[in-house]
DNA sequence: CCGATTAATGAACTGTGATTTATTAATTGC
DNA sequence: GCAATTAATAAATCACAGTTCATTAATCGG
């Protein structure tokens, strides 16, 4: 709107590549990286062909540029978080799965996921980046969190990585489904309410407090 | 070995379409459908470029055959097991979800969860199908034991959506990892054992019995 | 055993998509 | 304003991978 309307030329050295990175980003999610075209990805910046390639190597250059940008960020205030809450840690992890599912699982980012899972065994090192970016973070943050309500009694003697991959996994699952079957299958199956907030809400309510009714008699 | 051995040459009109479908099932896992050469499918099927095409239409018509071939096999003898079960609800669960993961998440035809998680976009009718073959009957049998568990008071009232997610999600989590990043990132982090039926069952046990110590006082 | 049939081959064809590059036009500094 | 610089374009290149098809060789019926 604020520019010269005439001009198809627009010079923008510095605003280039988030664009670009951001057109890949939603287009690599959506098709795979393989099956996007490098053309797409120019078209979705408002560039043409060419022009990805003065800011990038070539498409798998992208790949990983994009990865980097959409991630590096937001793993620490997390960490901060955890650090400080005092009291009952079942509240803590359900503040936290949910901050992490508003800034992460709720934006484009978390197609990241799913493109992560698919492209793991064509991109060794980027599925080793994102371990140890994002993974290996999370895993060390839950299971601290999980030690400290043992130690405190709130929480039963666990194992520990099983009872993380409880937790997770539905937040895991929830990114993940948005961008695959809940683009595609509408109503279906009750999964449509996969990617709402409230639905991952319960199911983190239900691992924290179990399915089993206590007062129930084996 | 019991063929001859001097001619490359093979006849085998009847076993050659499952030959195909298995060679192009493992490699569109470990790749994806657009990154998987015909040719790749053929060599690895042990035959050469052409003869896919005596069978099939095209790649996309192979991909399609595959998931077909693969999946409407194995459902219905789970809807049996749970209706002869008898007894706490909760063990039927654990038997149904460890007898899925024995023989399908196990098996390379878990590929085909990452697969179909990676390619829901990119093949609508397909991803349709596979909620209908798969998804929906094991959520529709999830829900009813469920319903039962809460009938007998075993379980506490609970929303059913959220209560299969929490259930399901660590199984689907296990099949799509074993197919990710457990193939690429070796020990680290934990996510090693994901694919291990203790370290699953573990996970299932304590969605089941609950995290939270029916003990403590909040 | 011989001809007819057809499974299988692999070379050739073709379209597509990644990458290169000569050209065009903003921009920047003097 | 004007030359130098460089962002951006778009046409051309090039390799690759999906598909076709003429040829080859098992197989099958008699």
């Amino acid at each position: 709107m604020a520019q010269a309307p005439s001009s198809r030329w627009q010079r923008k050295k510095d605003a280039r590549p988030s664009e670009i990175l951001d057109a890949a980003l939603a287009l690599f999610v959506e098709k795979g990286f393989s099956a996007t075209k490098m053309e797409d990805i120019a078209r979705a910046a408002g560039v043409t062909k060419g022009t990805p390639y003065l800011y990038f190597q070539n498409k798998e250059d992208i790949f990983k540029a994009m990865v980097l940008h959409h991630l590096s960020s937001r793993l620490g205030a997390f960490v901060e978080l955890e650090q400080q809450h005092q009291g009952p840690v079942g509240e803590l992890l359900q503040i936290l799965l949910l901050k992490w599912w508003d800034e992460v699982g709720a934006t484009p980012a978390a197609g990241l996921c799913k493109l992560a899972i698919a492209e793991a065994t064509n991109f060794p090192e980027l599925a080793q980046f994102y371990t140890n970016e994002v993974i290996s973070p999370c895993l060390s943050m839950v299971e601290h969190i999980l030690r400290r309500g043992m130690d405190s009694g709130e929480f039963r003697p666990l194992p520990i990585a099983s009872s993380c991959d409880a937790l997770l996994a539905p937040l895991v699952m929830a990114m993940t489904w948005a961008h695959s079957f809940a683009k595609v299958v509408p109503e279906t199956c009750g999964y449509s309410h996969h990617h709402s907030r409230e639905h991952l809400s319960e199911a983190l309510q239900l691992v924290l407090q179990g399915l089993k009714n206590p007062c129930y008699e084996n």
